[in-house]
DNA sequence: TCACTGGCGATTGTCGGCAATCGACAATCG
DNA sequence: CGATTGTCGATTGCCGACAATCGCCAGTGA
């Protein structure tokens, strides 16, 4: 199977960086971002910039005011359950799908991504505990070979990535407890019962006071 | 509640203009989709176009070969099926938010849907049919109050249509029983069971032989 | 003092141009 | 004669420039 060999855009390559650059806070919630200024900043023209931010914009990483400029997006606590929310119904779409073809195959590598992550929360690197935490999620998802169902589970990654962030740094969350949560998952996975399951990631998701 | 008057930019315009083109098959599924051809027609920018063709790749209407062309999505029975599901598993989340929160105000809107799909019916008059379908799932989708569930769905919108179109052209569906099928799923949904609606709708976007 | 108006800098919207890269076909070689 | 290479038109990737529009603020008059 020859790959293609994927060359990365030039937007491409801008929308990644603002993207880490957005959820790293080294872009702040709320600041503004000038096309020019990037653009000069990186040394590509404006136009690359500029598609780098709409799709910044689809993922609701920024917000594009017409005419005005743009802004790093400010999720507030009820954004941050919506997104949430559509994450977890994409996730239990998918893992019906795992169970229907038999999880087996994503038992070794999701325990393979629990030890990292482990490691990384042992050592306090909260960026690898996050990037795991991601990884996890995301080979469930991909196992399900579902592909659009994928595509718009990875549209909201940015935003969970900051979700993650700010549940660990107001402390409703321990960077210790993450290893177990996701052990919690994936023993409930290996049990076979859709409905254990959605109800297990329903819990991993959402706090108990979520109304739906 | 003053309504920031929306002004569509350039690039929305031309981007639902190529959407429905698409969908109406004036530009067929496998044909070639050039920048300049569509600036100079439209008496537009290439960039102007060039935007709106990536939305179009977002919303998997069209493929973007890198340095080569654009072409007209053509979507196998595969690649349906597996838009189907997503969009169900989408609506089957926005309906359980829906049912959580009591579906009466639903039912009177979405009766005039149905009742003027009826009358679209009855004139044979596909288009229409398939636009009352799309605001048929849209009203649920929109009552579930989730914005981030209902901005998913609708990046699938294109693609559903187009579903719904090859559907009734290989006549595996009548457009006389659409507002029967719907009518059905509205019934379900005053039913107020989750599991129920959550079967009608499997029922209504996939065959039953689909695999998970 | 305060509301309003008009100008100014900042920022985005749109544009057309140049260079890189592609596919197709012709020319060339073994 | 088949395979490889060189060439050419077509098409996209990226760019910088100009025009439109915004928010801000000083100036004006009541």
């Amino acid at each position: 199977m020859p790959e293609p060999l994927e060359h990365p855009s030039l937007p491409d390559t801008v929308h990644r960086l603002l993207r880490t650059r957005i959820l790293n806070n080294e872009l702040r919630a709320g600041s503004r971002v000038v096309e020019a200024t990037i653009a000069a900043e990186l040394n590509v023209s404006r136009s690359t910039v500029r598609l780098a931010l709409t799709r910044l914009q689809t993922e609701g990483l920024v917000e594009i005011s017409p005419r005005r400029h743009s802004v790093v997006t400010r999720l507030s606590h009820d954004e941050i359950q919506d997104a949430c929310y559509a994450r977890y119904v994409l996730e239990e779409g998918a893992v019906r799908a795992v169970l229907a073809r038999g999880a087996e195959g994503l038992v070794g590598p999701l325990t393979e991504i629990i030890d990292r992550m482990t490691r990384a929360a042992t050592a306090h690197d909260m960026a690898a505990v996050v990037d795991l935490d991601t990884e996890f999620h995301g080979t469930i998802v991909r196992a399900a070979g579902k592909a659009r169902l994928a595509s718009l589970w990875s549209t909201l990654d940015g935003q969970m990535g900051a979700v993650i962030r700010s549940s660990l740094e107001e402390q409703q969350l321990d960077l210790a407890e993450m290893p177990k949560l996701h052990q919690d998952l994936l023993d409930t996975l290996g049990s076979g019962d859709p409905g254990s399951v959605a109800d297990a990631l329903y819990r991993h998701y959402l706090r108990p006071d979520y109304e739906l």
